[in-house]
DNA sequence: AGCTTTACTGAAACCGGTTTCAAGCAATGA
DNA sequence: TCATTGCTTGAAACCGGTTTCAGTAAAGCT
């Protein structure tokens, strides 16, 4: 009797299958890498059985060694914690399993010191690919990875990085959003974003808000950040006097629970006296107030065009980078009907 | 000038340094291997300045194939979309980090067929360790794998194997529940769970849910679970007469959801004509109505325990499979504020 | 029948490391 | 002075596969 968690029998090699069906290791690497129109009928099924009957499962591995091949896929996440990031990689990881693939998922918190890391493990596994949802710091090591390796940004440029990327069409986002507001009655407007950090979504985003009110003659708007000050900043937007109806403009869905918590802990009725819009569509956006208006991202799609995009150069795709601008799907609810 | 994705100079390997140190591979090796003290000062200096000048990083996958330790954690998440899957994972991948190992993680989209297949590749990727948080059907292949290496199970328990687990404390749980709303003067109960598809532990807190009403003269007590009628039997529920206030039980976080939905759907005012708790507690169950009132589980704890457990086994402990039964702990919202 | 293909298989080198074993050499002890 | 010891190091085997190359046997061709 086995006392539990007793790794006991080691793991059957390429060598005892060979003995077993009295073939030699090539010949069942053969069977295994499926050259099996190689073999004869008959040793093939030799092999066969043997493999049945000893369980023998290859060593990815050693395979990999040889053959250059780890069918190893990395993705760095910067926040495990932020849906849009799960999402997304339940795309990755849907396209790489059909295609044969295993993710490694790595998550950075936010931490340029853990991206170097996790870059560095991902490098020291023969990782074929690299998706990467990148603080954008440090921008000299994620080039000297991508001339070893294809790589695909999601979300986030890298100015020096001259890589497929896949992300959200923000301007596009924040013009659909800023269009609804405005059509909604809304006048003065304040875009809510996490700290922008030199990340470029956020960074494109807040340009294009600033943008589309400059172009605008009905809207005012302000830009603010959940750090530091956000608080006290919040409620000098909310208490001074504009040119009409206020309303929030949540650059993610993080920043969308920041101001939803601020609102609440102020005392507003979620959003009678406040409009609300936000980027990303959680699941519990129907379930606050009135509902959440969103703009929701085709994260799932986002994920699959990744891999499908990094899986083209594994194929030896060559050419210019590619941008992958996916557009916003504005989801009306009742956060953005003035006086609710 | 490179063009994009580019896979250039091919990896810098061991004898390369070796040559450039004037040194042999097995010296070499010793360095990086941290036998740095069994080396002269000057050679050591000569090796330490060869890998700087070629940029060189060790394999990890050659060197898990001689050395058997490949640093590999494998985590089978049965629904990556549950947030308290990501939480735990979270909480796995800070301890691992912390302690050298890389973790992959798999998740099986509550497939039996793709658990299968995900065990099988971590299998084949040499993991040390697996961390599973599993459906719980066809035991034997989990069987089979804990005979080779380390396992600890997440949250749901196998009957056949005697596995460490590490998990909710879930009697007590639903204790804490029932014992809160009929303080609070709930009378007519009803637990929302996932289907439970011999998931032990959502089998465990229907079965205390029962037990406790059982002992429990003032409750009544039904369980639901949210698939097929859900719609239907709710209604059944809301509108039926009981002995009193009504509450329902979310047994976990997706079920909050589900509940909640309906309720709203149903148009009922949150939560001023039924109670709510719910397991679990998601950073949005304060936005809700007068805010959900919930049991929150140290999912973190949960994760980090989890791997800690594991690499006791590494390490060579033995003995008896252990089990962590967490407390859960309760946070008063408003939505079990009788009559709002 | 003799020669060329074709089909199938095995020996050995190799992938990038680790580890064992023994050897070289200086320092120590008697 | 000679044997012993300890410190460094390299050669070679090994991990579990893949791949090249060559060899054997059967089949096809003239």
């Amino acid at each position: 009797m086995n006392g539990p968690s007793l790794p006991t029998r080691s793991r059957v090699t390429i060598s005892e299958v060979a003995e077993a069906a009295g073939v030699s290791k090539a010949t069942v690497s053969r069977y295994i890498g499926g050259d099996r129109q190689l073999l004869a009928d008959a040793t093939a099924l030799r092999i066969e059985q043997a493999i049945e009957r000893l369980g023998y499962r290859p060593n990815q591995m050693a395979r990999g060694l040889k053959r250059g091949r780890t069918r190893l896929i990395g993705m760095i996440v910067a926040d495990i914690l932020n849906p849009y990031s799960v999402a997304v990689m339940h795309g990755v990881e849907t396209a790489c399993r059909q295609h044969g693939y295993t993710l490694v998922v790595c998550n950075t918190d936010r931490s340029t010191e853990q991206e170097s890391q996790h870059l560095a493990a991902l490098r020291s596994y023969n990782v074929e690919g690299l998706i990467v949802n990148t603080l954008g710091h440090h921008a000299g090591e994620l080039l000297s990875l991508h001339s070893e390796l294809p790589m695909v940004l999601v979300d986030r440029k890298v100015e020096a990085l001259q890589a497929d990327l896949v992300g959200l069409d923000n301007r596009d986002a924040v013009q659909q959003a800023l269009d609804h507001l405005q059509q909604r009655g809304y006048r003065d407007l304040l875009l809510v974003s996490e700290p922008l950090d030199g990340t470029s979504s956020r960074q494109e985003r807040v340009a294009a808000f600033e943008a589309g009110i400059a172009r605008s003659p009905l809207l005012q708007g302000r830009v603010l950040q959940t750090d530091g000050a956000f608080r006290e900043s919040l409620r000098d937007f909310l208490v001074a006097s504009g040119p009409g109806p206020k309303a929030l403009f949540a650059a993610n869905g993080m920043a969308a629970l920041s101001a939803t918590r601020q609102l609440r802990e102020f005392g507003y009725r979620l959003f009678e006296e406040i409009g609300l819009i936000a980027l990303d569509d959680l699941d519990w956006y129907p379930l606050v107030g009135s509902g959440i208006t969103a703009l929701a991202q085709p994260t799932e799609r986002i994920g699959v065009t990744a891999f499908e995009c990094l899986l083209d150069r594994l194929r030896g795709a060559r050419g210019p980078a590619r941008h992958f601008d996916f557009k916003a799907q504005l989801i009306v609810r009742g956060s953005t009907h003035p006086r609710g």
